[in-house]
DNA sequence: CATTACACCTGAACATGTTCAATATTTTGC
DNA sequence: GCAAAATATTGAACATGTTCAGGTGTAATG
């Protein structure tokens, strides 16, 4: 059995090694002007070997992005959220997920090439990417559920997060000012406007708007089974 | 000079030609399973004529897409919209655009492609649209205007506005129910609640979220002169 | 009418993402 | 240990978007 786990991380290696080349090339010379055959030079493989391990050259860009996923995830693990308010600790969220995209924001744009293609593997909207777009809405989840709010609102408040994080995504690949400060104040600006917003919805007016929102969800069929989500991760 | 003028008609022509064959082919095929030369033979022209007329085979779309917004234009300013209220009028507004682009859902797609390249001519929220994007916002900031509202509000009523009619077209896209009625549900749920909420702002916390969002859009650069724009078709 | 200029068009050549049949290597079953 | 199965790897071949040096016809110029 040994052998086998050798062997599987012998191919594991190979993948990180074409993985890491691409990323690296990508980097220095933007993803469009990096050949697969460059990939695989630089990675010492052939060129097949390449669409052994990833079916395509955006899918490269895919599995970099699930390991930015699982970085995000692991670095929220870490942090000590206790005694902070949900604007903190969703600040948290946005401020960690920038942190670790800050030097690829080149490389993101391949990640939306295909929003507008429901059958294509990589939509970032299609089944394709569930597990990553599930883990990405968990994190907003978990730094939601400490708050304790209704389960109704909570599920919107996540859903309208998970948006944001998008559109601040979008944002982030557009922002030329230094560091991307701007985006930051982005986030920063946005949040606060969440939060006080969130407290409105006491208000029975706003409530009512709530349901209604809620309901059109429903009905579009935009509110994912994040409870189930919620209750299998507890 | 009526020569001159022939000429330039013929070449029109051929232009629409291509224009013509590219959009039957797409439809019948798909948009990537016709290749430019498919395209060239049907159109009877030469496949370096294709790359006279269009850049890419994606400005091919997006010329469709132009087209598409002139029809939007076209269409809403021949209704009577004399008597109707601001619901009445939005709902003019995004049904237009989905009944006109109904039968080229697939089209979409590649109009997203390169939403989040900034560099990308085609990039949908780049410059290198600008103008579309600044007519399909002015489609909508003429349904808005008769509302008299405050300046303000009017801005951020139609970016908002733009935004959830660019969501709209992407859930339009990945819609499989019949006729894309799910899509004209959410419309209409959607107009309802932004109407409602809109009544909303003139209680003061509200009005004060307003004021929070807009300076928050405003610094952020978002808040695109639309003013002028406003002006200058008056 | 000859010449030049220019818009329009041609199709071969190129670059590159992708496929795949063939081969090498490793693991498994006995 | 060895044959068979599974896994990993190769690189030539292919498909297709794109480029480009050149051709053709038409209109202005002299």
């Amino acid at each position: 059995m040994f052998k086998a786990d050798a062997k599987h991380v012998k191919s594991e290696q190979t993948r990180e090694e074409i993985l890491d080349s691409a990323l690296e090339l990508f980097r220095q010379h933007g993803f469009d002007a990096t050949t697969m055959r460059d990939i695989a030079v630089k990675a010492g493989v052939a060129l097949g070997a390449a669409y052994y391990y990833f079916a395509s050259k955006d899918a490269i860009v895919q599995a970099y992005y699930e390991k930015v996923q699982q970085e995000h995830t692991a670095r929220l693990r870490q942090m000590k959220m206790d005694g902070l308010s949900l604007r903190q600790r969703l600040a948290a969220v946005f401020y960690s997920k920038l942190d670790i995209l800050e030097n690829d924001r080149k490389l993101l744009g391949a990640i939306f090439r295909y929003s507008g293609e429901p059958a294509h593997p990589l939509s970032c909207l299609g089944p394709g990417t569930r597990v990553v777009r599930e883990q990405s809405m968990q994190v907003i989840a978990d730094a939601v559920t400490p708050e304790a709010l209704p389960a109704d609102l909570q599920l919107l408040l996540t859903l309208g997060l998970w948006a944001l994080q998008m559109g601040v995504l979008i944002y982030f690949i557009y922002d030329d000012s230094p560091q991307q400060q701007r985006t930051r104040r982005l986030v920063d600006g946005a949040l606060e406007i969440t939060t006080f917003l969130l407290r409105l919805t006491r208000f029975p007016l706003l409530g009512f708007a709530r349901k209604k929102v809620l309901a059109l969800l429903d009905e579009a069929g935009l509110l994912p089974q994040l409870n189930h989500a919620l209750e299998a991760q507890s």
